[in-house]
DNA sequence: TCAAGTTGTTTGGGTTGCCAAACAGTGGCA
DNA sequence: TGCCACTGTTTGGCAACCCAAACAACTTGA
């Protein structure tokens, strides 16, 4: 179906759209940002953020002020919001919907923020503002899934249970032969 | 709140996941896998299986035969059955609740498979059993979910729309400064 | 004003994971 | 028997990314 390793033939890599997301939460929140402040708010050196700059202002996502201080372009800043917008819908799903702990819900959101289509991002935000609409059907659905959830065997992961469902999907959907 | 850089702290990498899924389909599939057979299927050179397979035995994840026919060691057949799952489960979601596409589908899940935390594979798999569990609530839902879903704007990611959703969440949680 | 701290860059090193190419071993078959 | 196809391994290269360390170019405060 398609090829496996178009895991990282993304329009930008997961270090790229974190200093790109690092960047605008900079400003956001001082108004400006430099090398340093990226370095420090990613945890690597200075070193590195540089080089990364440097490939990132080459594609034209990231500028530089005569001050040394760092913006976005109009495409930089798109990918950067497209990221977090994903990331905090992806959370919102994962918390809301699911049950998931703020704490393991932004562990998971923050690996595959950057990985997720903007077609699936697009409808789990529509699938989240359904279910922040108030309507009787999404309320009943999240009481009736807690109330599913507490029967299950909780032990592990996969539970022979979860295992069978997934066999019971690849059967479904019938993956094609090589498609990995 | 953690290092973003979590992201690679896996047991195991994208790689080496895919490797050990290819020789358990395979397994299943004909009764055994030999290098070449898992090099044709991730589609990369028999040499950089060669290397790979090399570390994984190293790790005690993969097994070899007298006959060069390779094997899962018990922990790389469970991680190999883990990632699978966590694949079809999320499949499953995004196609069953979410309405995606099953090509769409296979792309986003094949990105993120081996990045999910158990915890979260655990609920969607428990989420998509009430799903299919046929109860009242489940299928309201998502009848609901799809007619909400027609109605708002569907140009491109982020919508307006979506960022604003993602600001809201985003206030809730109150991500507390220095978190990524 | 001048030493001390901060800033951004450069350089050499290490890791992971891929390829291409060259080898060597094995099996079939004419 | 000898050739061809196929198998698995090794080697040198390359591209991302990261770090540590050394630099030069600022601020800044006593």
């Amino acid at each position: 179906m398609h090829d496996w390793r178009e895991y990282d033939q993304n329009p930008v890599s997961h270090s790229a759209a974190h200093h790109l997301v690092a960047i605008a939460e900079l400003f956001d929140e001082y108004g400006y940002a430099r090398v340093s402040d990226v370095a420090r708010l990613l945890g690597i050196t200075r070193g590195s953020v540089s080089v990364t700059l440097k490939g990132l202002k080459g594609k034209g996502l990231v500028t530089e002020d005569d001050r040394r201080f760092l913006g976005l372009s109009d495409e930089g800043e798109r990918i950067a919001r497209g990221v977090m917008a994903k990331k905090q819908v992806l959370k919102g799903l994962f918390m809301d919907l699911l049950g998931v702990s703020e704490e393991q819900a932004d562990l998971d959101t923050c690996k595959i923020e950057h990985l997720v289509s903007d077609e699936t991002a697009a409808r789990v935000g529509r699938a989240l503002l359904f279910l922040r609409s108030g309507s009787e059907n999404a309320t009943r659905f999240i009481e009736g899934l807690r109330e599913f959830g507490r029967q299950g065997d909780a032990e592990g992961f996969p539970s022979e249970e979860v295992q069978e469902l997934a066999r019971e999907i690849a059967r479904e959907t019938e993956e094609p032969e090589g498609s990995r």
